[in-house]
DNA sequence: ATATTATTTTAGTTAAGACTAAAAATTAAA
DNA sequence: TTTAATTTTTAGTCTTAACTAAAATAATAT
């Protein structure tokens, strides 16, 4: 059977991969907010299913399998993401929590469905690639707000929908995927960033800015020494 | 806690209740697709969380507690369906299959955007009212389409959702709420009906017929005796 | 009024999936 | 290379919600 704690451990057994590259006990324990020992457990029974392999002290990696059903709920809550914030309006910083719950019991024609009345959309609303049916990912090159210098430009490729109030905080700055930013000036020791957002000035402190990925990084030439 | 099965439990025992009157441990096992024992074990349960009563072979009766829960699930149950028709397209011999997981999961506010979307209805895509938020429930007067006698006309008020078969079947005759129904002859010993939906004739039998109920039923002046 | 049948409840298991406490294995530090 | 710290696993419980088989209670029929 694919019960919902199976489908959660598997996806948050990819993200960690993505994330971090191993994925240990631990990291699984905190992710998901269960005890090592409960991963422990559930890595023994998912191995048994041959969804993931698991090599003691090494962590774990999924398998064909098990990384076909990870993305295929990952799939379900970006598209739900998106969903819910063009078509009901639900504000960005609340999908998240509501997808978590909607994407175990999402039913395949409803997906497509969805997937349809969106018009085959590739991100979701913080930015993230939405997985096609077929496995597809395509992850977009993307660096860490905090690794631009001051007078480099770019847009803002993604941001991390783990905690809604750091996505309020975001939101109301207007840094939304796609939003051009300047970045101003940088303080040294991971102090705040001074960025212009859609030129509009901001000072943002380096813990969100982490959060924050960028692409299409640009020196203006008018800049250069 | 309020589980997903204590919920499930609750809409039963309201919709035995409305349907049959007495709420028995055996109706619910049938209902539910769990053996009686389980049933009394969750009874038990139940009782002590004061959601319902219980008088030992006399059958279960929901506490107002008990009763707004049931109500809060129908609510949810009913508007996705109708969501899941009107802003998916979803055909209605399916919405009621993925509205059983959904219901569930929805969070007050998603309920809340859905309902305003909608504009407010007052039925699902089978006729049946959607509870108000207060608990309020219209249920409209009706009779089973099996009690009209030949020459009689009446509007469809509700269908009964509990088999997807029979609602393609329905939905193939345009039995949908609100058509437009005449009686033309009705075989004895429980035969079939012959009718006209919308000036179309059909011919039902009385096993399907039973699972439609028709409001606003009138006897044509010209047929009277 | 008693026997039969139907309904409901007890008693005892089972499977998921969590937990704690303690043991074992690995890695890092002295 | 021992010791210390970290990480992971074992062992044993707990809760939820099912199950079966058997016992008990109530309703019905003879």
């Amino acid at each position: 059977m694919r019960t919902e704690s199976i489908e959660d451990y598997l996806k948050a057994i990819y993200d960690i991969q993505k994330e971090m590259g191993k994925v240990s006990t631990n990291s699984l324990s905190e992710k998901l907010n269960v005890a090592p020992a409960s991963v422990t457990s559930m890595i023994k029974k998912l191995s048994l299913k041959k969804l993931l392999t698991h090599k003691r002290y090494q962590g774990v990696k999924l398998t064909k399998a098990g990384q076909k059903i990870a993305l295929e709920i990952i799939r379900h809550h970006r598209l739900i993401e998106l969903y819910l914030q063009e078509a009901l309006g639900v504000p960005w910083d609340l999908v998240h929590n509501e997808a978590e719950k909607w994407e175990h019991v999402i039913s395949e024609d409803l997906e497509e469905r969805i997937d349809k009345k969106l018009g085959y959309p590739i991100t979701d609303p913080h930015g993230s690639p939405i997985p096609k049916r077929d496995g597809t990912v395509i992850e977009l090159y993307s660096i860490p707000l905090t690794d631009l210098k001051p007078g480099q430009t770019g847009e803002v490729a993604k941001v991390s929908d783990h905690d809604p109030k750091l996505l309020r905080y975001i939101g109301d700055m207007g840094l939304y995927p796609k939003a051009k930013v300047k970045v101003v000036s940088v303080e040294p020791f991971s102090g705040p960033l001074t960025i212009n957002v859609e030129k509009k000035k901001y000072i943002i402190g380096s813990e969100a800015a982490q959060y924050i990925s960028m692409t299409n990084i640009k020196f203006p030439k008018s800049e250069l020494v």
